[in-house]
DNA sequence: ACGGATTGTTACGAGGTTGTGAAGGCATCC
DNA sequence: GGATGCCTTCACAACCTCGTAACAATCCGT
């Protein structure tokens, strides 16, 4: 389940936004200042904060600040009544995600949310990967490999499927056992490199592997 | 450079947007149809688009589900000037990643074009290095000159990274055993003049080396 | 120009890492 | 109960890597 951190002093709209955010199925935690907002972000680790900017002591633009100091990733969306253009561009400048002014619709804030997260969290959502003529269908876990459907086991898959949603790097043995396998230490490493074997078998044509060793580290999906 | 795809069809102001997206540094392609759009699209690998709603011929949406069914990652703003809360849901469900509504300030556009490639590509800003046409990108542990990749052995690799980090100033062998070969007094010096060969002999074109000697001190990258 | 010091280059064997096929255990499905 | 598919482990082969030695080339103070 996602997390949803309020940071907003206004308890009638915080309440109407919480009510929102639980019936779409987020688990909400909320914070009435900055100085509680910034301790809940850094305890819980949500997966987006919703900030205000006019909040008793503390700014939301020091929030921000100091959040983004703290290297904390997560989106964030400023929701505020100070709709002038200076502020957005002050906002945007800090780190935030986007920017609403109030008021705003339900249905136009839940859209944004689901945006955000959507975009800042690609792992979790079901999701398609496209390399070259090979695909991957994380929803219905099928691969196609030029236009033909290849059979995965389970375990081939989910190997596949990590690879593909670390496009950008290697991704380590420790990494994959801990991800595919879980947390079980039972396993010789030497069963990484059977899978990748196998793996290669079936998504590769003739020619260089669609798959990367990268030496003493790792395997790399292109 | 990022490339911004701008899919709007009023000559005016699609001129206003690219000439300030452009002064912002970034490379603009221009499409007036959604047809077009979509080719541009697919042809260029745009980091990010624009996309107006009102189009001639294909609708915006109908652009942007496309866009989606092609398994087009890239973020997408959508610019219009319709403004009702449904339109802009529907909108977010296709996938848009952010949705403003005309007029809009020019600072806010850039600020947001600016959030959504933050957000989007966060690669870009991670271990990445670049000397001419060196590039090293510590995340996947490749290296690239001149367009072509280079298949360096791990410590090869560790020892250009090395190298690439220290670009002002030269580093010493000590400081080489220790950062690349760890705390390990039982390698003899001369290995580091061997390995420092062998790079040479793999990223250096015909000229002058990449790597220069400092001598009696170390070696520096350029 | 000379000679010692420093660096460049090549070759090679020991050791380490990865690829791969085979075998067996286990669960599931008939 | 047998067949099947999946997963893990093992063993061995193939390959790669790296440290070292040896020699060549270069630098630099005299």
């Amino acid at each position: 389940m996602r997390r949803v951190l309020l940071v907003e002093d206004n308890p009638d709209l915080a309440f109407g936004l919480r009510t929102s955010l639980e019936v779409e199925g987020y688990e909400v935690l909320h914070a009435e200042t900055g100085g509680s907002g910034l301790a809940l972000a850094r305890d819980s680790a949500p997966d987006l904060i919703v900030l205000d900017l006019m909040l008793p002591g503390m700014s939301g633009y020091e929030v921000l600040r100091r959040l983004r100091q703290a290297l904390h990733a997560a989106p964030v969306l400023i929701m505020t009544a100070k709709g002038e253009e200076a502020d957005k561009v002050q906002g945007f400048r800090l780190g935030a995600d986007d920017y609403v002014v109030k008021p705003v619709g339900v249905l136009e804030f839940l859209a944004r949310v689901e945006a955000l997260l959507r975009r800042a969290n690609p792992t979790t959502a079901g999701h398609r990967y496209q390399f070259g003529d090979l695909e991957i269908d994380g929803d219905r876990r099928t691969v196609v490999v030029g236009g033909a459907e290849v059979d995965l086991s389970p375990l081939e898959f989910d190997l596949l499927h990590i690879l593909a949603q670390r496009r950008n790097s290697f991704v380590t043995r420790a990494e994959l056992l801990r991800e595919v396998w879980g947390y079980r230490a039972d396993i010789a490493s030497r069963t990484v490199d059977t899978h990748i074997a196998k793996l290669r078998a079936k998504i590769d044509g003739g020619g260089k592997s669609r798959i990367v060793t990268v030496r003493k580290r790792g395997y790399r999906l292109r």
